[in-house]
DNA sequence: CTCACACATGAGAGCGCTTCCATGGCAATA
DNA sequence: TATTGCCATGGAAGCGCTCTCATGTGTGAG
């Protein structure tokens, strides 16, 4: 600020010598506006330096201006994840076509509250909440929920899309039985995220079938876990011959903990991951996983938060196996 | 919204029997309130399901409420960059400190505007340019250049932070000449980044100090251009002995592209990148590059906007050499 | 020359909220 | 009992903008 005022639309019309009304028509370039007063407001505009203010607008408006996209975690590092980039990417593609812009919020798993915050903005067109919980989606008031989807299933009151964790994960867990191994390990996500309850139940299910034992061990989705949950499994179970983990970042820090350790790659023990971020074909070995239609989902989301399509509980995207070198 | 009304403030009084002003105060916990109405207005709160609204919140109170990051671009794809998750984390933090949220909006190369919106937004207590041009920055007025500042150098007119790229390459490419490369090539960036030209500048001085041809590629920071920019080099050049890529995305993508012609590294040819991003460790082999203290920057740029701190033209932070195993 | 009909314009209400200011009520003091 | 002072409260004025509606101006047809 500076003590420097900022023009406002009252400041173009008076050095205009229009209306505000005038002005705000030649602005927004709806209603009809003659010549002359094209003109002068625009030279007022220019010479003020005058910008509309979007929250004013939206307000007087009655419309919002933005599509907002909120992650819960429970730190901030969750947006490192290309996976958000991701989102954001195609959700400000769907946003732009519908001319309204996006934004990105990190919402803590201690302060569940501002999801609400979000939702009642009235200068938002959407929101669209990624890894949701339910305390957190439980804050926001019913006659807020139809502005409101979710990327991530296990939480109800709100439309919501994912990837078809259970399948994804029975493609690559039974593509490790396939390729004879049978000693698999399994790196989990955080404990508060429901779909990776539902990722390990498959592979529970499919250790059952086969007769094999199950090793799971908790994960966070960040590498570094990963690189700590080898040596963790190595440790435990010294003849493991496969690992699985619920997230490349994750295998990828697998990749590393077995290199330390002198595990060679796939030749002692298979890794896979899960997403296919862009990472894992530029990894040595390249990582095996399965590949998400992230662009899909956050479209659908998107469209269905800023179309108010009717209320679908949940829709499942497929996730394919990508068989690279590491399994 | 499903013909659902938004509950407002005035709902919320009269549900409570007050006037507006007091719920206000007991809302926002500003001022005196009797036990009685504290009560009564907390209980309309939850019955109506009332979320105050941030937007005419700002408008009223004069005061911003979010710190806005704008990441230009010609691509959305931008956003995918670790970089800009890391700025964000940060500036999520600062933020968090002082009580307001953030918000991460992309800026088309081509929609230069969209600046001097956010800009202009009173809901905003800040705004952090990322990768600012000038012509970007110069849609922004005057008026409102004080509540700007940038990450990244070359444009003038709000205060930048940026890491300095020029001694950041310079000790780069001094460390491939030190391990004996003379046929050093090098892969830049986008052109319209002005540190990309810092950096270039660099690295021409030292082929030229050493008596050492320059072999310039243009990159674009992705590692796509990066295994292209390796297939390009490799054909003009094949005594190329070294490759330096102002970007880790482009130098994994250098690394890919080498391996897939067979080239060894670091035998044959030795790669460089530039920021350290969390894969260059996990790359193998693991990458060489030159690390930016990206939090150090943010926290910076964040706290400079936020507190108004002074006019401090700009700022470097030094970058320094990360040997590991590809060169 | 008069009438009708566009079109351009300005006054003003209102979006949801905060905040200043004046008022009313009460307990403590004289 | 009369007075002081404070706390709780409501009225009302805005914040910057959009948009409806009524008014004014100019054109062409009759």
């Amino acid at each position: 600020m500076r003590g420097q005022r900022i023009a406002t639309l009252d400041d173009v019309a008076r050095t205009a010598g229009v209306s505000r009304a005038t002005a705000s028509r030649v602005i927004t370039g709806q209603g009809p506006a003659s010549a002359r007063a094209r003109d002068r407001v625009t030279a007022a505009v220019t010479k003020l330096g005058y910008v509309p203010d979007a929250a004013a607008r939206a307000l007087a408006s009655r419309s919002g201006t933005r599509l907002a996209i909120a992650v819960i975690g429970h730190t901030a590092a969750i947006l490192d994840d290309p996976y958000v980039g991701r989102v954001l990417t195609t959700a400000a593609h769907i946003a732009a076509e519908r001319e309204v812009g996006v934004s990105l919020h990190w919402v803590p798993l201690s302060a569940p509250a501002a999801l609400a915050g979000l939702a009642g903005s009235r200068g938002l067109s959407g929101l669209v909440v990624v890894n949701p919980t339910q305390p957190a989606l439980e804050t926001v008031p019913r006659s807020l929920r139809g502005r409101v989807v979710a990327i991530g299933v296990g939480t109800s009151g709100v439309p919501s899309f994912d990837v078809d964790n259970r399948s994804g994960t029975d493609g690559v867990v039974r593509h490790l039985v396939t390729t004879g191994r049978r000693r698999i390990a399994m790196v989990t996500g955080p404990a508060w995220l429901p779909c990776v309850d539902r990722a390990r139940d498959a592979y529970q299910q499919i250790m059952n079938e086969t007769g094999c034992e199950t090793r799971v061990v908790r994960g966070d989705f960040t590498a570094a876990r990963g690189a700590a949950a080898a040596a963790e499994i190595m440790t435990r179970w010294p003849d493991t011959d496969a690992v699985f983990a619920l997230s490349d970042l994750t295998a990828l820090g697998v990749l590393d903990g077995l290199h330390a350790r002198g595990v060679r790659v796939p030749a002692d023990v298979a890794v896979a991951g899960f997403d296919d971020i862009a990472f894992a074909c530029l990894s040595r070995p390249a990582l095996t996983t399965s590949t998400h239609p992230v662009e899909e989902i956050a479209a659908a989301a998107a469209k269905a938060v800023l179309d108010r399509t009717g209320d679908t509980p949940a829709t499942f995207f497929p996730s394919t196996l990508v068989v690279r070198e590491s399994a």
